[in-house]
DNA sequence: GCGTGATCATAA
DNA sequence: TTATGATCACGC
């Protein structure tokens, strides 16, 4: 398989990006010596590590933007054909301590959306795998609006968690930004060590940023 | 279990 | 049809 070192530059980044827009997965695949799944029902994330591989990303698993010196994150995000997003996006894990739940300014959140590398792929069901193709790359920084959107729900959110009742969060709450389950399954627990939440045991959650948001952001750009 | 990459499946 | 709640895979 070829290795893909990471760009230098926001411009090398853009222009690989730009350099696969319009082909087939299954020609991206042949380009990484990748095999394509038959089904993404056992294989959740395969596109995206294929274009992590692709594009060069450096963070692996780390908490922080995919290019780690360029602060930007890398987010694939299957399109309908209407050119509609099909599912939320994932952002991060919902962190339940209080130096991560002090403040927006300083949260996990806000950092992966600094900016942000999107590349939208056709995802409808009737289209086999192989012959999906990949869009057009959006590079997005969230607009003054954006930003106090996005801040807003997290403070409303975050506020719950503070007072201990992060068990009364549901996924309905937030205009762009939820916060639901991300775990192995729904028996996982993890340990609540904010201060008003007496270290209770809880399902591990995830901050994700609804279909709308995403949406505003890719068919925006593209014209 | 934690954090990454996400999509599945069914209730509404 | 859509969104919530659940789940799959992997490295460590």
């Amino acid at each position: 398989m070829m290795n893909v070192s990471p760009p230098l530059t926001r411009k090398e980044l853009i222009e690989r990006a730009n350099a696969i827009a319009g082909i087939t997965i299954l020609q991206l695949a042949n380009m990484m010596g990748k095999n394509i799944p038959e089904s993404s029902i056992h294989t959740k994330g395969w596109f995206g590590n294929l274009l992590e591989l692709s594009l060069g990303a450096n963070a692996a698993n780390a908490p922080e933007p995919d290019f780690t010196s360029l602060g930007i994150e890398l987010k694939s995000i299957p399109i309908d054909t209407n050119g509609k997003p099909k599912e939320s996006t994932y952002i991060c894990v919902t962190q339940l301590n209080p130096i991560a739940l002090s403040s927006w300014e300083s949260s996990l959140v806000k950092c992966k959306l600094t900016e942000v590398l999107w590349i939208p792929f056709e995802a409808n069901k009737n289209t086999p795998i192989p012959l999906r193709r990949i869009g057009s790359p959006v590079l997005w920084k969230p607009s003054t609006t954006q930003k106090n959107q996005l801040k807003d729900d997290w403070q409303e959110l975050c506020d719950m968690i503070v007072l201990g009742n992060i068990d009364q969060i549901s996924s309905s709450m937030g205009k762009y930004l939820q916060i639901r389950p991300k775990a192995a399954h729904s028996k996982s627990l993890t340990r609540d060590n904010n201060q008003s939440g007496k270290n209770k045991l809880t399902l591990p959650r995830g901050f994700y940023l609804r279909p709308s948001f995403t949406d505003s952001i890719i068919s925006h750009t593209n014209h």
